[in-house]
DNA sequence: AAACACAGTACCTTTTTGGAAACCATGACA
DNA sequence: TGTCATGGTTTCCAAAAAGGTACTGTGTTT
């Protein structure tokens, strides 16, 4: 009598189980940062040192870390220019672009949020 | 000519700044826990045992402690009947319900990568 | 020969989050 | 009188996430 929309269908990433698609969405993009990264990527293709103005409170490290795992998880390509000083463009991939609506719900939603809260 | 969708305006939220809309809604259901409370509850109002045993896998001490941070933010009910040994229900609020067709695309969504990363 | 630009890496510390185990309050019930 | 059920709280500890600072590599320009 629990079984009603996921039934009992586990779902396997990277070593872990997930009984629902919401953690697994969380797992891939809940972090502080690697939701607004790809929000700001399906907007334009962006070089590491674009990134870094828009997200000039972080650090270098914290940048290259989440960029590295969101290329792993196949939602970010990774493009290197052979040249010096180098040139690094990160842009969504196919599957990164499929993930565009939840954000744009998102932020609509987080958006509304904040204004009402504000307004009581 | 960076500011195309979001411009200026900064948003407030629990005496923090947020840029992007993104930002407050994963502050308000980012953690590891709110978003599934949140669609378990979507699907019907709950007593804080059944929650228990829906999160088999998590503590009292973490449901409270997230269930009462949904109350605060305005997502969630939590109902008391004056009665031994206690009832309480949970169930969503007008505001807490807005936020079902985001959780109703994350599950789509990480199902979806879950499946397709196996198959790889 | 020195300095610069870009895109990092390495190492270490701090902050946040999650979790285990024990304790509490109350009225009903045996 | 003692036990049970529900819905918690408290304290302490471990793990994970985030952050700070310094260092690296390499062609090009001065």
């Amino acid at each position: 009598m629990q079984q009603n929309q996921s039934a009992a269908e586990l779902m396997t990433f990277r070593d872990r189980e997930y009984k629902c698609g919401i953690d697994v969405t969380l797992a891939l993009v809940g972090g502080k940062w690697k939701a607004s990264i790809l929000w700001h990527l399906a907007q334009e293709t962006m070089r590491f040192s674009d990134l870094q103005r828009q997200f000039s409170d972080t650090t270098r490290k914290m940048l290259t870390q989440q960029l590295r795992e969101l290329e792993m998880d196949g939602l970010v390509n990774r493009k290197v220019y052979p040249q010096v000083p180098p040139k690094v463009e990160y842009s969504l991939t196919e599957q990164g672009r499929t993930i565009f609506p939840i954000l744009e719900l998102m932020c609509d939603w987080g958006r509304n949020y904040a204004q009402a809260g504000n307004q009581a």
